[in-house]
This record gives C-alpha cells, structure tokens and sequence, in this order.
RNA sequence: GCCGACGUAGCACAAUUGGUAGUGCAACUGAUUUGUAAUCAGUAGGUUGGGAGUUCAAGUCUCUCCGUCGGCACCA
C-alpha cells in the first residue's frame, strides 16, 4: 500500500491504491478543484492515474509550467472535436502543443476560411462549457485500427500503424463522444481548459512533412492559463510586428524590394550606410584574425559547378546564362573560387592555414514562397571565408572561429544564440574516421567554449558536419546567420593539395565559415533587435542639428561641419518648422542625437543635446559632444 | 514550389446589394520666424498589380499571370 511523498516533504499513507486526484482532495477540496495533473516519481500523469506503489508525487495545477503544455494539447483536442462537429467528413491527423499555443492538421477538401476559425472557436468554447469528462481508454493495436478504420480516419490508422509497434496497446483519451489516439497526459475534462485560448491563422502543411504527400490543412491557435495572459500575449505579439524590419526599413527609409527583381534588395542611401558600416568593421575585423580578403569572379562556367558537384544538387536552383554557346551560372557561393585562388602556385604546409576571405556577391533563385523580406532572398553578400588547413589545425582554427564569432556577436548587442552541431548524414562523402574526427572536433571546439548546443543527427552536409549560429526575429522565428562547416570533398575535387612536411602532395581540408550570414539576413534581424534604434555606430543618421530660427542658420551648418569633419553623421534640419515639429521628425527616424541651436547657444557657441529616447541631456559645447559620441561609438552594442 | 489570404494616390487606410474612387499624413504653393514629439490655409495627385471575361455598368463577380503576407516544404 503506497506511501506517497509530497514536494514540501511530507508524507501519506494510503492503504489502498489511490489516484493523484485523490491525493488532493485529501490534501484540501481547493487543490482537487485546481488539479489537472500529477508528476509521480518526475512522470507526467493524468489525475486519475492510480498510484500502486510508494511513490513521490506533486499535484500539477494551472500555476505549473508543465500544465501549460496540457492545456496547449487538450485545445489542439478540444478544437479537432469541434471541427468534427461541425465538419463532418474532416478527417484528423496530429495536433501537438508548440511554443504559445497548439496546430491541429486537418484533412477536408474545402478550404477553412477565416469566418470557419470564428465558427470553430465558438464551438470550443462550448465544448469547454459541457465539461466533458476527458477519459483515457487503453485498446489493443489492432482493435484501435479497426475503430478509426470505421470512422474512416485513414491517417490515424497510418499513425498507429507506423509509430506503435506491433502488439502494443493503444491508448485513446475520449471527451463525450469524440476521441483521439493519445499518448496523453491530458486535464480532467474540458472545463479545465477555460477562456484563454484564440484560434489564429490556417495553413497548409505537408503530411508528414513530406512535400510529396498530400496537403493538409494546419489551425494554429493560442492558448494560456486565463484570458488575461491570453490578452498579454496578443499584445505582445502587436508589439513585436511593429519591430519588422520590413515596415521600419519603409519608415525609415533604408531599402525597398519591388516586383522588377523579387527576392533582391534595392538599398537605399540610410540603409547602405549601415550595410557599409557593417562591412568596414567586418574588414578591419577579419584581418586581425589572420584573414586575406580576396574577390572573385560573379560569373563562372558552368563546368565549375559541375566538377564541384553542386550542378547535380542545387543546379536547378542557379541562375544560368548563356555567351558565346557557352553556359555559365552567376555564382550561387563562393567556394569553388576560393580554390581557384588556392590552387595559384604550389602551396606547402607551411601556408596552412591559409585563410581566405571574401564579401562575396552570390544569387540563388530560391522558391518563391521562401522568400521573406530581407531575411530570404535570391541576391545577398556573404561574409564568407575558407580556411586550408590540415587536420590536426580543424580544431584550433574552430575554436578560433567561436571566439571571433562572439566578440562580433557581441559588439551589435546579440547574447541569444543557439548553436547547433549537424552530423553525418546517410549520404556523405568521406571515411568514417574521418568524420569521426571532424564531428568531434566541432563538438570539443563549442564544449571549450562552454557552449550549449544540440545536435542534430543525420543533418550534416554531404561533405563534412557543420555548427550554425542561429538568431531569432522579431516574433521568435529562427535564422541561421553564422555556420563553420568541415569540407573533406571539394578540396579534392577541384584538385587543391599542398606540399607537407614530409614531401607529399596532400589535400588540404576546407573549413566554410561566415559569421554574419549574409549581410541582408544579419540586418534584417539587427533591425529588429534594435526596433531601428541602432547604436550610435551603426545609425545612419547620428545627430541632426535644428535651428529655432532662421538666425542661427549659420551657427547650425558650423557645428553640422564640425561634426562631420570628427567623422560623424551629421546633417542640419533648418526648415521653417516649429522645433517641437523638427524633433518629433528625426525622433520618428530614430536619430540618436538631435542638438537644438537658439540664440542662447549661438551667444555660448554650444549645442542644447536631446536623444531619441526624449532625455534631455542640457547644453554642451561641440568639443564636449564629440567626446561624447566619441566614447559611444568605441563601445559598439555595449551598453 | 504547395495551401490560404491579400494587392486602391508616395505612405496608412475607406468605398452599401456591382451604380460618378474618398479620408488622413506626406508632396507642392502661400502665410507664419517659432525653444524640445504634429502652425494655418490653399493646390495637385489614381488605366484600383498586369491581362482577359461576365454585365447597360466592375475597385467589387469569374479566369489567368505577377507580386506580397502567413504557414508548409526547401535552404550549397
């Protein structure tokens, strides 16, 4: 007869089997109200789950983080019955919890339309009212099969076909008259689920993921403890979109992309001026870490692409030509030309490693659905590099490579980074003891740097595994900026060795690098890390200098060269405005600076200093305000 | 590429059941010379993404192409 342990210490006895519900009500009628799941011995459970054995147990209320995910899975649960319901003939397939809510992927030949979701919400709601009982049945395989064969949910029988194996027990959680497959835990009954959740777009989705099967239709909805939190997110999401670098890059003037040239940016004076910026500091930056910056050609023969075997994987997806009957590709990457440059004149181990870098112009025509503003597009520019190194020097030159990735990192303000380590797929090139070798080394390199990472198995590419350092947008989406990928093929393949040590000709390894990605991609997200307020160093307007009125015209346009004479960008305001006017202008531009100029400052040869940010730093004198931007500037994004 | 939504003046948005395309800001002109987030008045601005169709009549309905957005798939 079980003793059951709670979380404070301690404990009770029951002589007879007893569910967690029991455990609470026992404890106190509020918490059995509140209870809507148990953890027994760490294990996730249903409150109705019946403890045999002594055991530790906590009672999981709407307060605990774990209740969350429940509630997110009961509402994809909760939403599929009403579907059904009210769409009979729609067949369900999965419907999981994600982060802020929980998809149901439907199968129907009818479109959901917007007015459906209002429809379907409606109906959860009064599903939530009836109070169903949510109740965990347990069929063997075969007799699962057979009942969602008979409702003609095909997929679910694919599902217990594929995922439970044979002589399993299945089990199933059944709400009134509806039930889904379920591996569970979920909450007592429908009630528990509440007001806080919103349905919040459809899309399509693949079957399986697979983009030759079927496409199902996929609900996304939202779903928290009450309505409040629910509000707080929305809210939270509104404020997000207006960090888009897309709808800042139109206020704030900085680039535009038109339907001449889909996927390819148009970059306009203000935000060529960050791009600039960006690269000069990257430049200066790269050659510190013993990188050469070499440029290469745009446009190559297409036997280029052939011999490094990227035509046979990716030619479909390059931009072809075609001169003088021969074919060329406008380069989709730079590497084959990195080689180029390489194999000029006899290398020998006492080059390596040799570090090759390039802002290198690349286009591929990526699917049209791919694209996304800056962040996906057919045009960019690479901070690319490819060091030659021997084996031995993968290790070192990786974790060279972490370091500076960091302190770049670090300098425009990004601390959140996921790093993720992609090993060997089932088709690659190269021994096993090879990638053995060059898995591990990548692995050592994020550990000594006391990384945490994950790894993705299987996810590598062909040629060699590959760390990506990835950032998140605005509204949490994910983007792969940096990446250090070993290369064992393309060396060989375009015939680069070097001489070592002992008079041998060997094939060098290719470590391909870049840290900010490309540059569209990294300022897209730069700017909305920084909803367009970017440190002083990187914002292309620093100060503006505004007059009151037309008398100190002259005065403005001195300090404005002063300025731009310290290398600042500095420009003057003197329209026939109101100064209130003027400043509401370059605060809605984000300018870091702006300096009032009246007659009070003309008389003392001062500037009245007021940020973006509305503070109002008082009167200064030019030679004290350079300083100040000064001292700003050296600090990049630390703040 | 696939599923869905959307595309109206430089920008943000209106336009009943199909019935003369409007508003705000910006632009331009004039007045105003102003002290820290919008001074006032006037003027001009459109083949409603392109093409085709239905209709007496299309921004509105149908088809098609292009693009954008949200997902999915892809991402050397």
């Amino acid at each position: 007869m079980p003793d059951i342990t709670l979380p404070d210490g301690s404990s009770r006895h029951f002589d007879h089997p007893v569910a967690v519900m029991d455990i609470a009500a026992d404890i106190g009628p509020g918490l059995a109200k509140a209870t809507l799941a148990g953890k027994v011995n760490g294990e996730l459970v249903d409150a109705a789950y019946v403890i045999q054995d002594d055991a530790e147990v906590s009672i999981v209320t709407s307060r605990d983080e774990e209740a969350l995910e429940l509630m997110r899975h009961d509402a994809a649960h909760v939403m599929a019955q009403a579907v059904q319901e009210l769409y009979p003939g729609t067949q369900v397939t999965i419907g999981p919890a994600i982060e802020d809510g929980f998809y149901y992927d439907f199968s129907r030949e009818e479109p959901f339309t917007p007015d459906d979701l209002v429809k379907i919400e409606q109906r959860m709601h009064e599903i939530v009212k009836r109070d169903l009982p949510i109740e965990r049945e347990v069929l063997d395989r075969d007799e699962a099969k057979k009942v969602f064969a008979e409702k003609g949910e095909i997929y679910k029988v694919e599902i217990i076909d594929d995922i439970i194996p044979d002589g399993e027990e299945v089990s199933i959680y059944r709400q009134g008259d509806w039930f889904d497959v379920c591996r569970g835990p979920h909450l007592p009954s429908t009630s528990k689920l509440g007001k806080g959740f919103k349905l919040m777009k459809v899309a399509g989705a693949y079957w399986r993921g697979d983009s030759n099967n079927e496409m199902l239709q996929r609900i996304y909805g939202t779903a928290w403890p009450d309505k409040k939190q629910l509000n707080a997110y929305l809210h939270r999401l509104e404020e997000a979109e207006k960090r888009d670098h897309r709808r800042i890059g139109k206020q704030m003037n900085l680039f535009h992309i038109q339907e001449e040239a889909p996927g390819e940016i148009f970059w306009h004076d203000k935000g060529w001026t960050i791009y600039q910026t960006i690269q000069q500091y990257m430049r200066t930056k790269q050659r510190e870490y013993g990188y050469q910056e070499i440029n290469t050609p745009q446009i190559v023969d297409f036997s280029l692409w052939e011999k490094s075997g990227h035509a046979a994987k990716f030619g479909e997806d390059m931009f072809t030509l075609e001169a003088e009957g021969r074919q060329f590709a406008i380069k989709p990457m730079n590497c084959p030309c990195h080689i180029q440059v390489f194999n000029q004149g006899l290398k020998s181990y006492r080059d390596l490693p040799l570090r090759l870098a390039e802002f290198g112009s690349c286009h591929r025509n990526e699917m049209s659905g791919a694209l996304h503003g800056l962040m996906r597009v057919r045009a960019f520019v690479q901070d690319d590099a490819h060091i030659f190194c021997t084996e031995e020097q993968i290790q070192s030159e990786v974790s060279d490579f972490i370091k500076f990735l960091h302190e770049v990192y670090e300098d425009f303000g990004f601390t959140d980074i996921i790093y993720r380590l992609s090993t060997r797929p089932e088709k690659r090139v190269g021994s096993d003891e090879v990638w053995d070798k060059a898995e591990k080394a990548l692995a050592k390199a994020l550990d000594a740097a006391q990384l945490q990472w994950d790894e993705l198995p299987g996810e590598g590419a062909f040629y060699g595994p590959k760390v990506e350092f990835t950032l998140k947008d605005c509204l949490g989406r994910e983007w792969q900026c940096g990446t250090i990928q070993v290369d064992f093929s393309m060396p060989g393949r375009l015939d680069a060795h070097y001489v070592a040590e002992d008079g041998s000709r060997q094939v060098p390894v290719m470590l391909h690098r870049a840290i900010l990605g490309s540059f569209e991609r990294f300022i897209g997200i730069l700017i909305e890390h920084y909803e367009g307020k970017m440190p002083l160093w990187l914002a292309p307007e620093q100060a503006v200098v505004m007059n009151i009125t037309d008398r100190q015209s002259d005065y403005a346009e001195k300090v404005v060269n002063t300025l731009k004479k310290q290398g600042f960008r500095a420009q003057s305001d003197l329209r026939n405005e109101k100064i209130g006017f003027i400043i509401r202008e370059h605060t809605l531009q984000r300018v870091p600076y702006l300096l009032v100029v009246g007659d009070k400052e003309v008389e003392s040869e001062t500037v009245a200093v007021r940020t973006r940010a509305g503070e109002d730093l008082g009167t200064m004198s030019v030679s004290e305000l350079v300083e100040r931007l000064t001292d700003e500037v050296v600090k990049y994004g630390h703040i």
